[in-house]
DNA sequence: GAGTGGTCTAGACCACTGA
DNA sequence: CAGTGGTCTAGACCACTCA
């Protein structure tokens, strides 16, 4: 029962091409949302293969939200979820150096010191614990385009304490050095109070896109950023899949 | 050599509990990014099962990100990935339930027509394509909470010009009426413009959060859309965690 | 050439749960 | 109780690629 269908022998591996057509069928509405999928020993019939390849099928399409299986019931057609969007907020110096811009940043502020309450609670630690203060300029073909407001947990961190970040922005040199565990994202449009205006060299007012950031590590807290975009020279993209073709790294 | 570990049998599954080991040693740090993890085989002894097992919880650690196969040399401890996150974008009916607050919606502009040049190229269609048209206002609590723009493809979802929609906004109609094979999102800042700050009831030039999102469905655009949030009243919030955890349905 | 991962088989036992 | 999925085994062959 090893019999390869003779007309389109597409190269996949058999249980990506069940994969593929359980897909179809469900993406094109054939089977609609509730609609119970063959068993899995239907399938091994229909397709002449072993229980564990068509279950290699269905398991992908279960991880990738595309039908609910139950033990006694079945398999059954989703429905259709939330729009959704994987969003990779990469790297400022990678993000800029991928536009073919000269990239720049300068540190404007550094400091070591027990954090104030309000800082404690954006990081999510006590009041008084030590952190590392950052306030990071980056330029973008010698225009502003992000600052980069920056706590460092100390505790966590203790290296941060005496690196300068001369050779590389804080970003830079924490990714790769702390791996994370979990992350929080917050994105809003705020307008630019002053100080800020000034930073980025934009009037007063302007609307700016903020991405705020908490790190943590095994549940410690690592870093919290705020990321200060000027609103006409920045937007976030993202395009996504569900059928399953997320992640393809670095 | 189906011995359980006498310590801690945490009743995961063998295979989960094999990748739940691997992965704490790499996000501990005590496997560094381009570290050897050990191959299939000495995984497969060190753990007393099967290879198939151990190739679940491997193959699973490559699909997050977390380590990269190669045939003939091994796998490797993945360099630590880009800050990402998975934004889920909700219906806005569902959306504004969640808040508690009464919703409301209106329906200020629907209409059939051919295309745009302008119309056209956002939806990805050819100008003077027949398309749907719509301008909606959604309140929270009395007050308006997002303008939403939209333009559906009467080629693909020819259904929707006899629709009225007013048993449900155009969003909630058309999730679980069409599924999408692909969406792409682009979220940024803008001042308002005289028209939208008068639909949100703000003053001319405030902040606004933007997505705009066009979906397509097997190749075919399905609909653009506009959301135009106050910046002061919204914000898009994410948690993610790379070990894995996306993805829990409805 | 040999080590590695990629895939697949033909069984098996179990847990769960709906009829 | 019987059907379903969840997991696992002890093999196997192959493709790839590094040494």
């Amino acid at each position: 029962m090893t019999a390869r269908p003779p007309g389109g022998a597409e190269d996949l591996p058999r249980y990506a091409e069940i994969r593929r057509d359980l897909e179809g069928r469900i993406l094109s509405g054939e089977w609609p949302p509730g609609y119970r999928v063959p068993s899995e020993f239907e399938l091994v019939e229909r397709y002449g293969c072993s229980r564990m390849t068509v279950n290699k099928a269905l398991s992908a399409l279960a991880a990738a939200g595309l039908i609910n299986r139950r033990r006694r019931s079945g398999s059954f057609v989703a429905a259709p979820r939330s729009q959704e969007t994987v969003l990779e907020i990469h790297d400022i110096q990678a993000e800029i150096a991928a536009t073919g811009k000269p990239y720049r940043y300068e540190v404007l502020d550094r400091a070591a010191r027990p954090a104030t309450a309000e800082e404690a609670g954006r990081l999510g630690v006590r009041p008084g614990a030590q952190v590392l203060a950052l306030l990071v300029r980056h330029f973008a073909d010698g225009r502003p385009f992000v600052v980069e407001d920056r706590l460092v947990d100390l505790a966590t961190v203790p290296e941060a304490l005496d690196e300068p970040f001369a050779a590389a922005p804080p970003g830079t040199w924490l990714i790769g050095r702390i791996p994370w565990t979990e992350a929080e994202h917050c994105i809003e449009a705020v307008a630019a109070e002053a100080p800020l205006a000034r930073l980025l060299q934009v009037a007063k007012g302007t609307p700016c896109l903020t991405v705020e950031r908490k790190t943590w590590q095994a549940g410690s807290p690592v870093t919290w950023v705020r990321l200060s975009y000027p609103g006409d020279r920045h937007r976030l993209v993202a395009r996504f899949s569900p059928a399953g073709g997320r992640r393809q790294g670095a």
